[in-house]
DNA sequence: GTCTATAGAAGGATAGAC
DNA sequence: GTCTATCCTTCTATAGAC
């Protein structure tokens, strides 16, 4: 009995995750989720009371595990490089498994703004900036980053990883046009990024 | 009569466009349309008929706005340093006028593929390698561009312009919390953003 | 061309039987 | 806990008067 409940509940919420990321908040419909679930409308209505509600369990869950995925950068006992190259290996392989993410996220986050606090609360953000200069102290020197160019830095890293599936659809439509192949473009952008930006930090000497 | 309709016209469509962007497709209601062009909802399906075709006229215009920023870049006899600060100058400011398009039109991709073709189509994409090939033979030699990592490369320009814009709503959260200011940060985008490229392309000698 | 009124369909939510 | 039937609101779209 609770076993099952657990079950259907489960069922609904990952049937729910799926409707919702497909089709957003908007596009989304109970009949949907209810079909995909194999079970009836009603049901979803007796777990999770309102189609909000639903939503907001299945949001908060997804976003946490995205912005999850940033923080082991800051435990790891690891060079700079190496966490960028951990950082893009780590994030990539994520999205390939969850490629509609950053899109659902993203724009989820821009429909209602609200959520964002929630989210942004549970990270302790300022402890971005004293971790990099508290352990990488030395190797700063030899990069240009600086107190005033961290956000430049972090939205750059945080763009060459989320932007080609968050634009996906595009981009994959003109790779097919030119003859490349998107998943391709994808595994050799675990290698590219960080070697990108590691090159464009270095101080010429 | 003749000036009066079009009047009339374009104020729906520019009420449209806003709510559009704003709501997206799904989230978007006639009504409210109607309210913001001080009309009739009526009146919108005599001039649209229907939701579907009004948003469909709004979009292919939105999207060929934001595309249409790529196109100069092949026609200015620039060098290739100059072309990536005059690209980034250019898309940047239009954005800052245009906050919510890059968002709305890669949401919209995403939802409706078909979509895609249409204004794929009209860019003459293999024009693209051909002209960089020919235009800057000699620069390139000096560069780590090859055909295999162009899109790599063209990817990595695009989303360090548009990804800001795409998730604004958290950047800006995040770093109002850490004591930055947005609207500057987006500023310095502009020299940053060609800065890092050129760096990153750069052959070590 | 513009309005009011309303049809008609769809979707979220609930009542009540089992 | 799960289902069927149904209520009620919302929204797109149209009819018809001015």
């Amino acid at each position: 009995m609770t076993e099952n409940d657990k079950l259907t509940e489960e069922k609904i919420f990952e049937s729910a995750t799926e409707v919702f990321i497909e089709k957003g908040m908007d596009g989304a419909r109970m009949q949907d989720i209810a079909d995909h679930a194999g079970i009836n409308k009603a049901l979803l209505h007796y777990y999770y009371r309102t189609k909000d509600r639903l939503f907001n369990a299945v949001f908060e869950k997804i976003a946490g595990q995205m912005f999850k995925k940033f923080a082991p950068i800051f435990d790891e006992n690891l060079s700079l490089e190496e966490k960028l190259r951990f950082f893009f290996r780590e994030h990539i392989t994520f999205m390939q498994k969850n490629p509609k993410l950053p899109l659902f996220i993203l724009n989820e986050f821009h429909r209602n703004p609200g959520r964002i606090r929630k989210v942004v609360q549970k990270i302790d953000i300022n402890k971005l900036w004293t971790v990099l200069e508290a352990q990488h102290k030395e190797e700063l020197k030899n990069y240009n980053i600086t107190r005033e160019t961290i956000p430049q830095f972090m939205t750059t890293v945080a763009g060459m990883s989320v932007f080609p599936f968050a634009a996906r659809p595009v981009i994959a439509s003109i790779m097919e046009k030119m003859g490349y192949d998107f998943d391709q473009y994808i595994e050799e952008r675990k290698e590219y990024a960080p070697d990108f930006i590691i090159n464009a930090l270095k101080k010429q000497v």
